[in-house]
RNA sequence: GUCCCGUUCGUCUAGCCAGGUCUAGGACACAGGGUUUUCAUCCCUGCAACAGGGGUUCGAAUCCCCUACGGGACGCCA
């Protein structure tokens, strides 16, 4: 496979969109893919809406979801400036060379690309309007995603507009042209404007990118493409609900993409390995919110440990969970792993551990004592645990089990509810045993106490 | 309105290019069951789709045509 120049050129406009995001993420797993080089442009032509603040949404967005580029901003590279606001002179050359073959021309401010074939004139039913248009040879597109896609067009448009900024169709070309593009690979909603590149790469004598046109996100319910407003359609509202990158980008991939093998949860490395241009989806895909949410829980289950209690620390300090004592927290969250489903229910799921005041659930605690006497069983448990002395996993399995055979008992289930309840007033959690072995004795028996008096009755 | 792209379970998709092995496979979700101290995990089972019509063929989810529906483009936005 040959190494690939591929780029991600997106507008800055404050947002980090999914569907851009996507189209950055194909990009850069194909230049992962084939050993090439992935590069960042950033299309400012136009607009008082590129301010710095939204770039630094979008870099910052590129850098959680991991996806680092060869060339761009800040990284440099030989193809530079990445910025379209800073090559001007570049695209001035390019239009010279337009004018001098003949084909741009000046009207009304505006320089137009000239298309070649016999003119006519037709009322144009969505213009409302007599308008010119011309008889091209129609642009055979390869596309790798689509095959063969044959489309004419029919209007000479314009490319640098009478206040003298080029137009994105023309920079968009002439910058893939000089940097050296090989793949564009971009959303289907691009695939119309493809027509006029091609026009373009030809006037300027350059041979033809290879095309991968990706199919659209759509929204989860009601019509149309994803909008571009609202929670949970930009990388930063996933940010802060505190998903995992990789969780993101997994799901990212297969929303439009499949390995062909059934294989859906990957490693960045699988992903980049099995990643090819030739198992995109033609149809377009419904975002859900409930696969993401799977595929980010079945991520934080294969997180190595450090990399699990490293992601754990910003969530929970945020939520102001006191963490001063490190080694206790990180054992606290190594229980919690395989547990919990997302790292944004953590603060919850492990308050318990560092307040004494934590809450209890009425529901569980309703069916506690909806059978059995569970004081009673308290009282017997809370003797048993007092004589244990090495406090561990161990020797707590060995005290239930004796709780159990002493009261003529196979196991010592009875036990569980009303301690799991008394020392972390919920129905569910870690395992038992570990539980309370890193809870500790003190803490656990202190707990058993004052149970009573603290029990909303 | 014109042009382009698409259409397999509710959703993401495999299969289609090289027609038979498809009583259409996997995953999410949902429902039921089992394991379990746990509304967690795990395991099992179930539910559920080739948009419609015509053609080609011994045979079509797979090839061709038409229709319908969905999406996109048609800006001196990108």
């Amino acid at each position: 496979m040959s190494q690939a120049r591929v780029r991600f050129a997106p507008s800055p406009t404050g947002t980090f969109h999914l569907g851009s995001a996507r189209t950055a993420l194909f990009n850069w797993l194909y230049a992962k893919h084939t050993g090439g080089t992935f590069v960042l442009r950033v299309e400012d032509t136009d607009r008082e809406r590129n301010t710095a603040e939204a770039l630094t949404v979008l870099l910052k967005g590129m850098r959680w979801l991991g996806l680092d580029w060869d060339e761009g901003p800040e990284v440099g590279g030989d193809y530079g400036p990445y910025y379209q606001s800073k090559r001007s002179s570049v695209y001035k050359e390019h239009i010279e060379k337009l004018f001098a073959a003949g084909r741009a021309y000046e009207k009304g401010g505006a320089v137009f690309f000239k298309l070649e074939g016999e003119r006519y004139t037709e009322y144009d039913e969505y213009h409302k309007a007599e308008v010119e248009k011309v008889r091209t040879e129609p642009q055979v597109i390869n596309d790798v995603v689509r095959g063969q896609v044959v489309r004419a067009e029919e209007r000479d448009f314009v490319i640098v507009r009478s206040n003298g900024q080029p137009v994105f169709h023309l920079v968009n070309v002439v910058d893939d042209i000089t940097m050296g593009i090989t793949h564009v690979i971009r959303g289907e909603d691009h695939l119309s404007n493809t027509t006029k590149h091609c026009e373009l790469f030809q006037a300027l004598g350059s041979p033809l990118p290879v095309f991968a046109h990706i199919p659209m996100i759509l929204n989860s319910s009601g019509p149309g493409k994803m909008s571009k407003r609202g929670d949970g359609v930009h990388v930063e509202d996933y940010e802060r609900r505190h998903f995992l990158p990789h969780g993101l980008v997994n799901f990212l991939a297969l929303l439009g993409w499949n390995s062909k093998d059934d294989q859906e949860l990957f490693s960045r490395d699988e992903l980049i390995a099995k990643f090819d241009l030739h198992g995109i989806q033609k149809g377009n895909a419904r975002f859900d919110e409930k696969k993401l949410a799977h595929i980010n829980t079945e991520q934080i289950r294969r997180l190595p440990e450090e990399d699990f209690l490293e992601l754990c620390i910003p969530v929970l300090q945020s939520a102001g969970v006191d963490m001063s004592d490190g080694a206790y927290s990180e054992q606290v969250l190594l229980l919690c792993q395989s547990k919990v489903r997302s790292l944004m229910e953590l603060p919850d799921f492990v308050a318990y551990f560092f307040d004494e005041d934590f809450s209890f659930d009425s529901k569980a605690g309703e069916r506690l004592f909806k059978k059995g006497e569970p004081l009673d069983r308290l009282t017997e448990v809370r003797a048993a645990l007092a004589k244990v002395d090495d406090w561990n996993a161990e020797s707590l399995d060995q005290a239930f089990s004796d709780l159990a055979e002493s009261n003529g008992q196979d196991k010592p289930f009875q036990w569980f509810p009303v301690t799991r309840y008394t020392v972390s007033g919920t129905g569910g959690g870690p395992d038992l045993v570990p539980m309370l072995s890193v809870l500790g004795k003190e803490r656990v028996l202190v707990r058993m106490d004052s149970f009573p008096y603290r029990y909303p009755t």
